[in-house]
DNA sequence: TAGTGGTCTAGACCACTTC
DNA sequence: AAGTGGTCTAGACCACTAG
């Protein structure tokens, strides 16, 4: 049974072909280490060109559902069901994708003179002044992340309040730096809140917290920004899910 | 002054563009928001066909680095430094990579009835059997992490203590049901070592760890197997990095 | 109306695998 | 030698954007 390429529909052929092939792919009517027909053959089969035909497997391939091997064949791969991506978006993005209305309130800016750990990640000297900065973040009014920033400072920008309170921070080190950075370094891990983190959160210390840390790097490798988030761990959790190729109603 | 494509190189004249244009996005040479030259006159002047400039173009934009604008051009995109995206592999996979000796061994295996919790998560009844078990996943010798597993028995196949130490959990669930698992969710959050937990990663109770919960279901939704990895916070954290795009040397 | 990216076609050559 | 996927070409039509 060879379903049909439907030629006027807005869905364009390569995606139709690759919905075909996933659905006998999820269904079982394909399964894993079975061989695709070779992409000459699914040409001639759908009535496309092979370089269209190759479109609609790259697709399937960068998914994860086959794999080409050169000179061999297309082959349907072992699904890959102990492998999670999580994904963490900008502050205001990711919750509005949550459907919750974020909020933010500075809860200090600084100028001041870097600690010995943060000089050394900055790479400047203890006798430099550095800008810190902390936000409180909320999701509908909730309080849900602590944000603790590090930046060196320019002395040829001022700092204005209402940007400290609603930028991303790599989009205020490029605001307050000539050189832009160009490449960011997260790492993500399971800690403890301390009394600082625990008073502005609204829990008790010791509470279990998300942390992210944050580096901003330029294009030479230089660090230009640093920082924390320390999200409550009852309010801030993070999804890895493997959605079926979905095709506009 | 424009590079020059090889033709005699191992490395494909796409991918050889890709890094020309990589090169003077990241240099600063093109900025964000600056327009590429159109499809048509990037072949012109690299001698390309239109096709191997798009293919080289989708490099770029699913990268981030240049989004396409049907109509318009396409142009150079603000990089993306305030999203991290977190990969965690399955577990020898991931030891591999970060270059540890990845080891497990089985702490408990169990068929016994379902709890209140457990059977409304696999959809069985309180008086079905189901199979658990808990492996302690160690690198270099030391405890990572304790992973705890429920999935329906399945009277038809015996357990074999040697796959239940070795084998992912959606192999296992694989192996031991006609109905293979094709979707999975995971979910992190942090969280407190409970007593169990500690005594096996060997921390003190209440210490923090990082915990990611999986569901495995079939093509129809149903679910076949639920689970925990409680991770040391000490022990493993992830790590978001972009890096610049690279050929075999 | 001219230019743009999105898609499609019917060829072609290559390196590789299999027989 | 025949078949496979990887790459490339020189066209083409379309919907969309802009002046």
């Amino acid at each position: 049974m060879t379903e049909r390429i439907n030629r006027g529909a807005f869905v364009p052929p390569y995606f139709q072909l690759a919905q075909i092939l996933e659905n006998k792919i999820l269904s079982g009517e394909l399964k894993p280490g079975d061989s695709l027909p070779s992409e000459a053959d699914l040409g001639k089969q759908y009535d496309l060109s092979r370089m269209t035909v190759r479109k609609c497997l790259n697709i399937l391939a960068e998914r994860g559902l086959v794999s080409a091997q050169p000179g061999r064949g297309t082959f349907i791969s072992r699904p890959v069901l102990d492998k999670a991506v999580f994904t963490v978006e900008e502050f205001q993005r990711e919750m509005n994708r949550r459907g919750l209305t974020p909020g933010a309130r500075t809860v200090d800016v600084r100028v001041t003179n870097a600690s010995q750990e943060i000089a050394q990640i900055l790479d400047v000297s203890t006798e430099d002044k550095i800008l810190y900065f902390s936000r409180l973040l909320t999701a509908n009014n909730s309080p849900i992340a602590l944000e603790r920033k590090y930046m060196r400072y320019n002395i040829g920008h001022p700092i204005l309040e209402n940007e400290l309170q609603y930028m991303a921070f790599a989009e205020i080190v490029t605001l307050y730096h000539d050189v832009l950075p160009v490449r960011s370094r997260m790492l993500l891990r399971a800690d403890l809140a301390n009394e600082d983190d625990a008073r502005h959160l609204q829990i008790p210390q010791h509470s279990p917290v998300l942390c992210i840390e944050q580096s901003l790097y330029t294009g030479d490798g230089k660090t230009v920004g640093w920082g924390l988030f320390v999200y409550r761990a009852d309010k801030f959790t993070i999804v890895s899910e493997i959605e079926p190729l979905k095709g506009v109603e």
